[in-house]
DNA sequence: CTATAATGGTTGCAATTGTAACCAATTGCG
DNA sequence: CGCAATTGGTTACAATTGCAACCATTATAG
């Protein structure tokens, strides 16, 4: 019998990168959530319709890969603390139509400029080449790991419903 | 004024961090989940201890990044089903004494091979410069991530506790 | 030596989250 | 048309989690 895989944490890509994305993620959370009392997900509907809107629920629940509830929820509080307005669309009466009220937007200005600095210090000691390639495999693993994980799921429980 | 800077998500570093690191824990996850009613955190503790018998709770934390209560309760869990043994350390009477039984080792060598796999089948799309590549620059973000995460908190929250 | 602080670990409670079930509106198809 | 299937969105409930307080033991300062 061959001598089994070993797996070494240090080592193992899936265990590093989870470590990296709850540092940065805490680390941005801080930027945001005591000073404004905003949530990670209320934070991630405001970046979405910010950056683009008039989007429905669902739309910026695809748009930031967050589940459907999460983002349910985040509208009930942005909408009960006026940070976001909701209308209904005319074609589709169940779509709803969201935009930043003027304190959400004035909120995601405020905002902005310190998750970008952030980026820009996380980034600051990578050379233009190591931004390029880490560009590059963000992109690369991401769509690799779309590929990936229905295979997974399929061939480890292939008796899922 | 000038006009504020713009965020967008596609191109937000932090943001494709965590779609991608999310990705890849469910589908690991599901490798070893259902098969072996398994959670996250119990995973984790296996993991670190198939690599390093003899570690304490606080060793296992520190290892693997968890919280201290999440690998208590994950310890606990694991006592339960009978798949780590604790001890007390001789020279220090609160230390714990961590080490995967027979049935843990067994699980360990179970689930060790897939989630490998899984790895591999994730960087398969990746060339040789390009996993040097990578390597180095998770490494460098990781440290670069700790060095910043105390100052934002300083910075954003001077008031903070 | 003693008081205080720090460390290892657990527990209680509240807040967050995930799953599934659900309602309403729309679409597709016979 | 009419009925099943789909989609958008919310809610209820249970499971997970995070925080703070806590006990026991060990280290440190005076």
């Amino acid at each position: 019998m061959p001598p089994p895989p070993r797996l070494q944490l240090d080592r193992f890509v899936p265990y590093r990168l989870s470590v990296l994305s709850n540092l940065v993620s805490s680390a941005i959370a801080g930027a945001y959530a005591e000073r404004f009392a905003l949530t990670i997900p209320e934070w991630r509907v405001i970046a979405a319709l910010g950056e683009q809107p008039g989007m429905s629920a669902a739309d910026v629940a695809a748009r930031t890969a967050m589940d459907k509830v999460a983002v349910s929820r985040a509208v009930a509080a942005l909408l009960r603390a006026r940070r976001i307005v909701r209308t209904q669309s005319r074609h589709d009466r169940r779509r709803s139509v969201l935009r930043l009220s003027r304190a959400g937007a004035t909120l995601y200005a405020q905002v902005t400029p310190d998750v970008l600095e952030y980026e820009t210090a996380l980034l600051a000691t990578l050379g233009r080449g190591e931004r390029q390639a880490l560009d590059r495999l963000l992109a690369k693993l991401t769509r690799r790991a779309h590929e990936l994980s229905p295979c997974i799921i399929a061939r480890l429980a292939p008796n899922a419903r």
